[in-house]
DNA sequence: GATTTGCTGTGATTCAAGTCACATTCTATG
DNA sequence: CATAGAATGTGACTTGAATCACAGCAAATC
């Protein structure tokens, strides 16, 4: 993918006039991040603003335990402010990324994204809204956490990542220490609960995937 | 207090130029929240972006079964955005905002903020940092409640809030009942929880406060 | 096809914390 | 001072989940 490509999938460059889009392409630096690898500690003060083209990021935190727990993800034509709520908040990284897909990307330096904000009402309006939606997605997030148990909490999100093609059951493609880690938990109790659910006939287990059979009994 | 004293407690009206401070105090509604009414309900859509000169507000969220959280609270100077994520993010109010102690406020309505997020970059600086700010704390918050047992939570918020005039001993008034909303918890947990401390020799307890006498065996 | 590596299944155990149910203080207010 | 209403103290019980410890299985690799 080049500069375009990854450029033309954030709603940010298409809600551009020609002008900001050829300053954008001008001062765009692509990057690519295998899997696995990270974009971010935390801790960390990297001065970048990345929009994805292709691939995925996760953002997570991890406990002294080796556990973690996802708090939101990336996907191509979003874009990862870790750094921008770093910069303005004058704080170091409060989070880690990690690419769970390999990532193709562009970036802009930190100087860069701050003097636009200043002067495109695109790129505000593109970085307000993103950090507006994350503010209520992270909201909800301590709420669920605090108040819902670990069953409901995995039903909810194999309801929600669950994807199929017409004609084919819907399923999550990950493993159970993986959905372990999005939600929090250890993977021992997501086995446990997913073989329950599967006994009430919700899914069908198969290696790598949990296919869901009936969403309404995840409710 | 008259809508200048309340403005000159906050850092944006601090920052901004003469023009802009007689826009802001042209356009300022003044409002009073007595203890215990509430700003704005979870869901709502109230537009407005207020300004706390005096009081307490606290923002949280409520369980099926009566408990609640703190997200965070909002002190004087500070700003209550809960409304611009609900309008920038095109959702109703991800939590509710209710008045710990009476809360003397400006208001202006979001279509002038918005106006002015536009116009004059202090606005829209200081917006941009209390977001980011906002984000990272509640992604900490998250870390907290997954990784964090209830009585360190409890040792590093009497930690944090305890106050004291010098010669006095630091403590926090609340109840306990209180408390555990704040946490998230129950108050049986949190008054059991105190009397261990107690018996460690780190606090004391009189009613409708805790007194901090050794922080350092909080940590 | 044999082997190694990574996933998954499950029992047993432990523990933090939520819940229920009262008893026991305080202390503000009449 | 008397007392009602809040705030606090505690025992008993229950439960959701984390942890430990393996055993069985699938699948990729040699």
């Amino acid at each position: 993918m080049d500069k375009k490509a990854i450029l033309s999938r954030s709603p940010l460059y298409q809600n551009a006039d020609p002008q900001l889009r050829e300053i954008m392409e001008n001062n765009a630096l692509i990057t690519r991040l295998e899997t696995g690898s990270y974009y971010i500690h935390e801790g960390d003060t990297v001065e970048n603003f990345a929009i994805v083209g292709e691939g995925q990021l996760r953002v997570f935190k991890s406990g002294s335990t080796g556990r973690e727990i996802t708090l939101y993800t990336v996907n191509p034509g979003e874009s990862c402010l870790l750094n921008i709520a770093s910069i303005m908040g004058g704080t170091p990284s409060p989070a880690t990324a990690q690419a769970t897909i390999t990532v193709q990307a562009v970036l802009f330096p930190a100087a860069t994204i701050k003097h636009w904000v200043a002067e495109f009402p695109a790129v505000r309006d593109f970085i307000f809204g993103t950090l507006a939606t994350r503010v209520s997605a992270m909201m909800a997030l301590v709420e669920e956490v605090i108040f819902r148990n670990v069953d409901r909490r995995l039903a909810a999100f194999l309801v929600e990542r669950a994807e199929g093609r017409p004609g084919v059951l819907p399923s999550v493609s990950m493993t159970h220490e993986q959905i372990a880690s999005e939600l929090g938990s250890a993977r021992e109790v997501v086995s446990r609960l997913l073989k329950e659910f599967e006994r009430q006939g919700a899914v069908k287990l198969r290696r790598g995937r949990i296919v869901v059979v009936d969403s309404d009994i995840l409710q």
